[in-house]
DNA sequence: TCGCTTCCGAACATCGTGTTCGGTTATCGT
DNA sequence: ACGATAACCGAACACGATGTTCGGAAGCGA
């Protein structure tokens, strides 16, 4: 499985995305030097060159991989109501893709903290603008309520990573879901 | 007012804070280098470490004004309902404390866009976590709900900051008010 | 005006970056 | 198995940013 081009290609560039996730695991991001990534990986220096132009060029590719992982499991559940409102029976559990997004972080929970959230909010303020604007029953802007919702989401999924998983994927996204649909006065 | 100390302290500092927001605006964080600050601001390289250890100290020194200056200006107002629930009128408008933290984003557009609203995450938090702790009838763990409203509300703040301000601040307020209270299935 | 503090700016050592290039080794197709 | 090819190595290099030092000039408060 996974093996397209040379294998020298793809050990090298396993090995340099390892060593960086666990240096910035470690250190953070800003802290971790390029000759460190090096040292740790043991690659040579031309080497990292030839295949990334730069520290960020390799960190990107890490969270690429990530990003396309979890879009192609949120893909396979096929299109539903994605936040957990109307369960109109028409597709599978209306809280699945939420758990599958926490049960994703929980079982990456290395290159989580290390990526940290931010960058799946383009992905997640997608969904939820499309939904959005299929159920557009409020008079609210698109976009504010998009971004409320991502950023609601997206930011709790990080403290979640940040705190340790004080809690199960399935709770949390419970509890989001109550918290997205019910509003403050839910109780 | 505000001439504590020596003429040339106030004069210096001042004149680098102002050099880096504005750099950091026209080329982000990571791509100002001190010896931009040292040329925009017009000051020698000796002095600016004679004040500050670093850039990021002197980044933090900036935020942190404004910082003090958000959270005196919410504490005139007096402990309230801050999240606009529970219209209870024993203290004003509550959508004011909503209101004032994006009309105090509004007044300050440069700051905002450099620093981000990333540092008020903290500060918004405690506010929520306050607030539901008083108001807790919800059996959702407190820290779980402040995280989501704290998420929500500073993530719609950056949005809105980073678009160019394309609503008003009050009406920022009422829209957030109504995402907070109503839930998505308030139409 | 006087004494003290701050500012200046040039010079320096140090470190991280990204590139080059000739030589070595692993891999793939046949 | 073997040969052509592509990837890897590593030392050396130029460059730019960082943070420090120090003697002298200048601004400040009293």
């Amino acid at each position: 499985m996974a093996g397209n081009g040379d294998r020298r290609v793809r050990r090298t560039q396993a090995a340099l995305r390892k060593a960086l996730i666990e240096l910035i695991v470690e250190r953070g991001y800003e802290r971790v030097t390029v000759r460190d990534v090096l040292d740790r990986a043991d690659i040579g220096r031309s080497t990292f060159y030839a295949h990334y132009r730069d520290k960020d060029a390799l960190f990107g590719s890490c969270f690429e991989d990530l990003r396309e992982d979890l879009a192609r499991e949120l893909s396979l559940l096929g299109p539903q109501s994605h936040d957990g409102s109307h369960t109109d029976g028409q597709s599978g559990d209306p809280l699945k893709p939420l758990t599958l997004i926490f049960e994703h972080a929980f079982r990456h929970p290395q290159i989580y903290r290390a990526v940290g959230t931010a960058h799946l909010h383009p992905m997640i303020f997608e969904v939820m603008r499309e939904h959005l604007c299929t159920h557009d029953e409020l008079r609210l802007p698109v976009d504010v309520a998009a971004e409320y919702h991502a950023s609601a989401l997206v930011g709790t999924l990080g403290w979640w990573v940040r705190a340790g998983f004080p809690h199960g994927p399935a709770e949390m996204a419970r509890m989001i879901r109550e918290l997205t649909v019910g509003g403050i006065t839910a109780a």
